[in-house]
DNA sequence: CATGAATGAGGTTTCATTCAT
DNA sequence: TATGAATGAAACCTCATTCAT
């Protein structure tokens, strides 16, 4: 692998485990396992590191969001399946998914910068489910459930506190949330 | 107000913005009207500072859970009491309330010396619900959903995405959170 | 004297013989027997010192040739208190005069900055001469003659090549660019 | 044009716009299309582009001034096509004028090392005026005025200050200068 | 209690130079 | 000859902390 990737994917972890000011370049460098100047060979500097980062991640997860849109109809499948993408990703990349979640925290205004971000299209999908009428509360506030719910399942799980396999995880979450939103499970 | 609370206060201000490590002692300091040098009468380290605020609210809002455990007995009537003062606690103190976020973002481990942490008494009070056999989910996921949708709802609140009045924030969270959790509108 | 000025001072000294770029805070720092991180408690950043300097003599300079310009009405006095007043500065605080010079060459475009330019008044007092028609040659060919010819004068002096009291020197500098400009001495 | 000459070529118009240490190596091997490594296969050191522009520009001024002086015999002349060689060669190669003006300026005292200095020329023809007892003020002030005024001319030519053709500022300054030394015109 | 200057460790960045390919 | 990655020293700058006053 290039130094290039190797160098994002260690920032990646780092940033993720300890925060995007704690990490420094030294600590990038030493991961990779070269000298610091090296790495001004391939970025300009730390924060183009840190919004490359943020770039390329948050493309990947919205492209995948967006196949799932595209490929299916059925609102219940478009909804669980969305919610299992999102997990997916989640889970296959969990520094990717950490990292984006401090990079929001820290950076909230600037985010806007960028184009393709995951949470617009979470947002257009439960615009969807609210004119089909069949949202069972105003969208904000399944906005706010939705993306919640994902973030501290995905949380709980990579601390331990939820012990189901992914697959489970990503079955429950999604007609948990569901049922939660939209239908009724009966007692 | 003593210099020792102005100084808490102007560093929740402070690291609700832009961070713990992005606000510097100075940062305080001018905020404050004193020097740097004068912060070190009232505090030992920049580290003190920050745990002192994070168990000063962590307290405050572990009280207040706690009042109202113990005010209230009927199951439905804690929940949502119990919903009610997190988001008023969030709503009055929002740079507390965001301020706990990221510092329990970045210190998940070191969590664990402080001893009255809110989280736990939402804990048992999901557990309790599960006793109860009310609760339609496990309680993981039910843990995950409440906290996640708690947090994220003030945070829309707090980014005029969401724009209702506080009160109808806290009676709309409450029932979403109690009919997804344990019962269920009929549509 | 305070430690902004000992910075100022050590600064001007290491610009003026060694350039500015080739001068580091480090190099500063020794001078005035402080640390290099102290230097930043009383100055914003290397090129805030390279631009205070700069503006500071530059300042001082033009204020002494207004003053004579301001005391003086004779055409000739005026024209020669004014070398020897550019003259005097430059033997006095030589190492101020080679720094504005450096500045000048490397800064060219970015002078225009600033406000009290002594070049400025030399160009007023050819203008007047020529206004005066005693000028035998075109005013910008006077003003290239005039800062050229004590620029190097100073030069060769402080090298050592022109080995005249100061008095001297300006005295014959003063005449010999008053009768280059304006009149003629019969030989 | 071989590599090498495009690296001098280069090297003279950034040290000449920019300055020298300002200028890096990278810098150069970007203006010329190769990469900083290959820059060594013909350089051993930045020190040596540096060295060796000034010794080749200095070198050939000298010359052009050398051959001026061997082929007129009029004293009049011999100064008034000195000042025109000097022009014309400041005209021609602007970069290389500026640029060996920077480089006196920051490395007074090593320019010794170098034989053919255009300078030592100037001199010797100051001083062939005074033998001959034409010469108007003392030798060094003669000197001072003849090079200040030569570069200060080229300097506001090139800055549009003076806005003469090179044909006319050539005559101009040439008999300004003769008569501001030697000569002295009727009013 | 407070100030204001200073320290010193450590951060980011720059850049001449080297070297395997 | 040239490339492109890397080095390593040194530059500028930041900041928690200390300390004399």
């Amino acid at each position: 692998m290039g130094t290039r990737e190797q160098i994002l994917d260690e920032a990646l972890k780092l940033f993720s485990e300890k925060g995007i000011k704690e990490t420094t370049i030294r600590d990038i460098a030493k991961a990779v396992g070269i000298t610091e100047g090296a790495i001004y060979r391939h970025f300009e500097s730390k924060d183009q590191i840190v919004y490359e980062l943020f770039e390329r991640y948050s493309d990947e997860l919205y492209e995948s969001l967006k196949k799932v849109l595209e490929k299916h109809t059925g609102t219940e499948e478009r909804f669980k399946k969305m919610v299992g993408v999102f997990l997916d990703f989640a889970f296959k990349k969990p520094d990717a998914f950490r990292y984006m979640n401090i990079f929001h925290y820290l950076r909230g205004k600037e985010v806007k910068k960028f184009k393709k971000i995951p949470f617009a299209l979470l947002r257009e999908l439960v615009l969807e489910l609210h004119k089909g009428k069949i949202l069972k509360v105003e969208p904000e506030y399944a906005l706010a459930m939705l993306t919640g719910t994902l973030e501290r399942v995905f949380l709980y799980r990579s601390m331990g506190i939820l012990k189901d396999s992914k697959k489970e995880v990503k079955e429950k979450t999604a007609s948990l949330l569901w049922n939660a939103l939209v239908e009724c499970e009966r007692s």
